[in-house]
DNA sequence: GTTAGCACTCTCAAGAATAGAGTGCTAAAA
DNA sequence: TTTTAGCACTCTATTCTTGAGAGTGCTAAC
C-alpha cells in the first residue's frame, strides 16, 4: 500500500495542502502552510517534506518558483484515508429536505429536482440518472386507443415510474377488444420484471406459452410492440453554469470540452452507470473518470435505491479542486433522503 | 420609415457590410468592400457612404481605426428590408426529414428531436416550446390506481401530448369506483380544452352542473385535484456548446451571462411565448429579445401548429452576426415540418 | 533531524517600441 | 456636384524588455 508508506507527518502535510489548495485555488507554499496550519515546524523542513511528497508522486508544480498543488494521486490518497467525516449543518440538511417538500411524488420531477437541489448545494453541477426500467416490476400495464394505427400504453412501474409509449397496432382494435388485450396483460405480466417481460415478448415460443394464443392474434403483436424497446434510462442534469465560478474554468477551452461532453446525455449516463460498485458512495478523481475532455474535474456518486431494488444513480460534478468532505456528506444524505422518499411513498 | 430614407447605394453597401461581417466576424473596411463586391466604387466613396450609414445608426465603429460593423438597427433594416430569401438546399431539406425519419410518433421524442435538429443544422443553439396544453382539446382520460391514496391520471390530448399527473385521492377507492370516476370522466369531459376543464373543475357550482354531484363525492374531489395545475409547458434546449465555435463568444463572461440564462428554462420559455405575433417567424435582433444576459444574442423565432390548434415555438438562438437569410429559412422549413407532422398522424 | 540563509528560477505586470490597419479629410479630377 | 487619390492621424496588437516578487532547492550551521 503506498498508504502506508506515508509517514505520520507526511500525511499532515498532504492534508494540510490539499485542504490549502481547495481553499485558496492557488499554488501552496511552504510560507502558507507555515501560517495558516500551526504544525511547529518550519518553512524550510516543510519544504523537504513537500519534496518527498513530490517525489512520492503526491504532489506536483506548476513551475520551478510556484507553490504545490495536489496530483490526482495525491486526492486519491487524500480521498481514502486522510479526510475526515464532515457532517452538514441542520441548516444545509433542512435545505435538502426542504427542496423535496414542494414537490408531489412525482417520479419526474424528484429526479429534476434532485439535480437542482445537489447544484444548489454543491455548488457544482448536480446529474441524476434515474433507474434503469429493466430491473423494475411492472405494477400495471393500461392501454389507451389513439387512433386506428395507434396506442398509448402506460407501463406503471413499482417503483412509481411511468413509461408511456406509443404504440403501432396492426389494425383497428375494437375498445372491447383493447380492454380484454389490456385486462390479460395485466393478468399475465403485472409484477414481473420488466427484464423478464422483455424476454418474453420477444421470444414468440415463450410468448405462445404464455398467453396461449395464436401468434397473429392482436394480443401477440401488441405486446411484442409494446415491449420491444429500448434506453431508457434518463439524464438530469443542473447547475451547468456553476462552472463558472470556479477559476479551474477561467479559459474558455476548458469550459467548452466540459460542455460538449455534457451534451452527449449518453455519456453522463455512462459516467454514472458503468460498472460502478453496486452501493455505496464513490470519487472518481479527474482522468479517473476516463471521459475525454473532462480530464480535469471529479465525481462523486452514489446510487440510490428505489423500491423494487433497481438502483439509479445521483452525482456531482466539479473540478479536480473540489471540497471533497463536504460533497461526499452531501452526496451520501441525498441519495438517503431519495431512497427513503421512495420507500414512504408512491 | 428610416427604410425609405436609404439610397439604393445606401443599401447595397449595408448588405455588402452586413453579409462580409457574417462572414469574417471581422469589422468590415472600405477596402475590403471594394475588394470582395464589385460594386464600381472607389474605397473613398465607399468611405464616405459608410460614414453617412454611421451618422444614420445603422453602422458603428469599435475604434477610430477599424472597419464597420452593423448595429442592431442596421441588422434591424437589412432582416426587414434587405436580405433575399435564402432556399434551402435539398440537402438541407432532407436532412431535415431524417432527423424525423427515425422518431416514433412519440410528442416528446418529436420536441427533443426538433431542437436536436434545429441546433445541428443551424450551428446555433436550437430550442422548441411545446404547446401550452391549456388550449388543447382532452381526448381521453385514463385512471390508474396507485395506491390507497394515489391515483395516476393519464391526459391524452388530441394534440397527442400526454400528461401524467400523481393525483392524491380523499380515501381509498375501490377498482370498479374508479373505473366507474373515470368512464363519467370521459363522458362528460373529453372532446373539451384543457382550459375550460379547469375552469370548470375549480367551480363548485358549475362541477355540480356538470356532474349533477353533490361535492364530497369521490368524483368531484378527482376532478379537482386532477386539473388543479399548472405550468404544464416544457422548454427543449439543443446544442448549447455550439456557442464555442462563434468568436463572439471568445471569452468566459459572455458565455457565462448566456448559460445562465439557459439555465433559467422559464425565462427562455418567456422568451419564446410572450406577446408574440400567433402566426409566422420573427427575428428578435440583440436587445430586442429584452432579456439580460443575452443582448448580444438574436432569435429567430417561428411558431408551430399542432393538431388542435395550440401552438408552439420553435427558434433558433445564435450571437447577433448570425446568417439570418439562412436561419430563417430553416427555422420556416422546420415549422412547416413539425406541423405536418402533427396534422398527418398522430 | 531541523533550520536559517541565500542564490536561483520562473512568473507576472507594466512599460516601450514598432508595425499595420483603416479612417477622415483635403484637394484635385471627372 | 460627385468621385477619387493621397496623406496624416489614430488606434490596436504584438513583441521585447525590465523589474519586482514569490518560492524553491541547496548548503552549512544548529
Amino acid at each position: 500500500m503506498t498508504n502506508s508508506a506515508l509517514d505520520p507527518r507526511k500525511h499532515t502535510v498532504l492534508e494540510a495542502i490539499v485542504d490549502c489548495y481547495n481553499r485558496t485555488a492557488e499554488p501552496v507554499s511552504s510560507q502558507k502552510v507555515v501560517q495558516d496550519y500551526d504544525m511547529g515546524l518550519s518553512a524550510a523542513t516543510l519544504r523537504n517534506t513537500m519534496a518527498d511528497l513530490e517525489e512520492l508522486g503526491y504532489l506536483t508544480h506548476p513551475h520551478t518558483s510556484a507553490g504545490r498543488i495536489p496530483t490526482e494521486q495525491g486526492y486519491r490518497v487524500y480521498v481514502d484515508s486522510l479526510m475526515t467525516d464532515q457532517k452538514l449543518s441542520r441548516r444545509e440538511k433542512q435545505f435538502i429536505r426542504d427542496g423535496y417538500a414542494s414537490s408531489t411524488r412525482d417520479f419526474e420531477e424528484i429526479m429534476e429536482q434532485t439535480s437542482k437541489i445537489l447544484s444548489a448545494i454543491s455548488h457544482h453541477i448536480g446529474v441524476v440518472l434515474s433507474p434503469e426500467l429493466h430491473e423494475s416490476l411492472l405494477r400495471r400495464i393500461e392501454l389507451i386507443s389513439i387512433d386506428s394505427e395507434h396506442i398509448l400504453a402506460v407501463l406503471l412501474m413499482a417503483s412509481g415510474a411511468v413509461k408511456n409509449q406509443v404504440v403501432p397496432i396492426p389494425k383497428d382494435l375494437s375498445d372491447d377488444e383493447l380492454y380484454r388485450i389490456n385486462r390479460i396483460l395485466n393478468e399475465k405480466l403485472a409484477g414481473m420484471p420488466l427484464k423478464q417481460i422483455r424476454q418474453i415478448s420477444q421470444d414468440p415460443v415463450k410468448l405462445k406459452a404464455v398467453f396461449n394464443e395464436r401468434l397473429s392474434d392482436p394480443i401477440v403483436t401488441v405486446t411484442r410492440n409494446t415491449f420491444a424497446l429500448e434506453q431508457e434510462t434518463h439524464v438530469y442534469i443542473d447547475g451547468t453554469s456553476n462552472c463558472f465560478s470556479h477559476p479551474e474554468f477561467g479559459e474558455v477551452q476548458k469550459i467548452e470540452s466540459l460542455f460538449r461532453v455534457l451534451e452527449q446525455k449518453k455519456q453522463i449516463a455512462d459516467l454514472l452507470s458503468t460498472r460502478q460498485e453496486p452501493l455505496g458512495i464513490q470519487v472518481l478523481i479527474g482522468t479517473e473518470n476516463g471521459c475525454e475532455g473532462m480530464e480535469m474535474c471529479s465525481i462523486v456518486r452514489s446510487s440510490y435505491r428505489v423500491r423494487g431494488n433497481q438502483l439509479g444513480t445521483i452525482g456531482v460534478i466539479g473540478p479536480t479542486r473540489m471540497a471533497y468532505p463536504r460533497i461526499v456528506s452531501i452526496v451520501k444524505f441525498t441519495s438517503q433522503m431519495i431512497s427513503e422518499l421512495f420507500e414512504e411513498s408512491v
